[in-house]
DNA sequence: CCGTATCCCCCCAGATACTG
DNA sequence: CAGTATCTGGGGGGATACGG
């Protein structure tokens, strides 16, 4: 028996497994989609890289949503044992079938930016 | 002169105006997909029947998340002014056209939500 | 019925300093 | 280079009580 869409919504959060809320918290986490977004288009980039590319993050939120990303399977972590260490990230499969949902939001974004900000001026409380 | 997506996103956040952020921001938003998810498929609903459809949620947080997806253009709130008063809430077509892009993740979501708590419980830290 | 107003707590993110 | 460790504050969000 497949829960619907409207199930999951209404049940309280801790009923867990929704598969909406446990996602889309990923999605809407600050910085996971631009990482997932840095590392499309690119084969893999460092830890450095990866920090240069998305202006404003901390040391410690990339590192963060690094390993949460890695846990999910969506990106990969290779690591070179050398010195100086070098380590790098890629996109797994997992996270690259990901990705065209991600741009069509951004493209959605784009479009509709100038219009959503003019909204939000004309809005008063 | 456009701005591309990689300058958009190596630029300080208090650049503004990167649409990238400022509307994966708001889906990113906790509770403002689950609302206009439940919009989804009905003409209107009134301030209750959202807040019972959305499991978890605090009237507060409704209220402030209704007002933002109302200023943003996204939803429209309908007041008839009787008593008792009578609210009602509804997709806008601009809140519509952003619909087919989050039900794609929603898909997403429950095709891959065995294989990504797999992975999460499978990863040590 | 549909909210606002207020209080207050918790936790997350930023800053900073340090390590293999 | 690629991170950890620790501290700290600011604000998001819950609970509660009240208003039109």
């Amino acid at each position: 028996m497949e829960k619907s869409l409207k199930e999951y919504l209404a049940a309280e959060p801790g009923t867990m497994d929704c598969p909406v809320r446990s996602v889309l918290d990923r999605i809407g986490d600050k910085w996971a989609t631009l990482v997932l977004l840095v590392l499309d288009d690119v084969d893999a980039l460092r830890f450095n890289e990866v920090h240069k590319a998305i202006g404003g993050i901390s040391q410690k939120m990339l590192t963060v949503t690094l390993k949460t990303l890695e846990a999910d399977g969506l990106v990969s972590r290779t690591m070179y044992p050398q010195i100086p260490p070098r380590v790098e990230y890629a996109l797994t499969p997992r996270g690259r079938s990901l990705l065209p949902h991600i741009h069509g939001l951004v493209e959605w974004s784009k479009e509709h930016m100038r219009e959503i900000l003019a909204s939000r001026a004309a809005y008063v409380a």
